[in-house]
DNA sequence: ACACTTCCGAGAGCACTGCTCTTGACACGG
DNA sequence: CCGTGTCAAGAGCAGTGCTCTCGGAAGTGT
């Protein structure tokens, strides 16, 4: 119990749970979540079926755990496009969507996973929410650090619309909260609407008018 | 061929497509696009499995057939608010806005099939293709009749990034054409993030915050 | 060192899926 | 009235998620 050295038990099964998702992840982006069939993850890590539920106590589980990790990997692409940029606030928030994007276009599966319809029967469970928020909390702050004074406040009962929790967790001021949350929905409705297709014959130029987009939400919550 | 007189067989024949797209449709609200089952769906027709490939060549046609039944069904409902509104060209927009929220929360599969992630292993034919576009007509509609003169007009590559055929259609200023795509990217946005669970412990009160985005989306594509 | 407990993989099996193919019955038109 | 074309049914194939049982291996306490 608790053993701060693992046990040869311990090692060997963090090495087969490790294997299985990894057979996951590549099963998710070859077939897509709601195709991803645990037989075919078994026999690729070699595994009968009924072995995996030794790991992962349903399907579902095993979805449960990709969801986390595709709002962690988002989560941190967006920190990390934040982090990598050095100029205004303004540059930094145009870096973070671009950086969402670019994460969304090379990880189709796991995006529809997490920002798709879900999967049918399926519950998110409150494991995934602190993930879910990583990009919001990235983008809170930046308009925070570089908001100038913006005249145009919601009126009271609007602020009052978004839950108080959610300044609060970004830092923001609570007047900023329904622009914040606004931008937040364009940039994934944005991105998906690329991905899943609704934008063909329609965005010819795809990155100018993204980027066209980001501006517009940068002023949006303020950024000058 | 192509008698205007139906035959019994005919009428028959309709008669049965159309028990199976109702079948088909309660199985779609009860359990999702992708568990749709067709032998279910037999079931519940009173038919063998096997027989329902007599009028439909596979699950995939049917889904077909029901994505299109749903552009057109959120299409007339943003229509059918269109024509019920007599305010000003900002009410029409709200008002077409919330027609759109409205049909989602009665029809959330429906509209999770044809804007949420696409099902694994299907792609969108181009007969849904014309469906898809209606809402966006009575948007770019309403915009441009109700459009007060916007010096903030985008640059021209910007504008260029969007489809010369869209503003054709939508019958608008191609200079509102980002704004245009950008704020029915916003409405499905908003829609589909509240359907699917973003919002949860985010937006407190869904109405007054739809509104006001509703709003503040008619200010961006120049209704005063 | 031996016994005991825990864990793990394999295999069989259940109920279900989409889809194909064959077979027999019925209705329609010449 | 009889051939033709349409239809539903049934069996069957390959696959799915999941459960249960069973034998062996690894770890633990005496």
């Amino acid at each position: 119990m608790l053993s701060v050295v693992p046990t040869a038990r311990e090692r060997a099964r963090a090495r087969t749970t490790e294997a299985i998702l990894a057979a996951a992840r590549t099963q998710l982006a070859e077939v897509g979540a709601a195709a991803l069939s645990l037989r075919a993850v078994a026999r690729e890590v070699g595994l009968v079926s009924s072995a995996v539920y030794r790991y992962f106590p349903s399907r579902d589980e095993l979805l449960t755990t990709l969801i986390i990790e595709a709002y962690d990997a988002v989560g941190e692409a967006a920190e990390a496009a934040r982090a990598a940029a050095d100029g205004t606030a303004r540059e930094s928030w145009v870096a973070v969507w671009r950086a969402v994007r670019a994460w969304a276009q090379a990880h189709p599966a796991q995006y529809a996973l997490i920002y798709g319809s879900p999967v049918p029967g399926y519950a998110a469970p409150p494991d995934t929410l602190p993930a879910a928020g990583r990009v919001g909390v990235v983008l809170g702050a930046i308009a925070t650090e570089g908001r100038a004074d913006d005249p145009s406040d919601p009126a009271d009962h609007v602020v009052a619309a978004i839950a108080p929790d959610v300044s609060a967790t970004l830092g923001v001021d609570p007047r900023l909260g329904p622009a914040a949350v606004s931008a937040w929905t364009l940039l994934f409705g944005t991105v998906g609407f690329e991905l899943f297709g609704q934008y063909e014959n329609v965005v010819l130029d795809r990155e100018t008018y993204f980027d066209h987009v980001a501006g517009a939400a940068a002023t949006a919550v303020g950024l000058p």
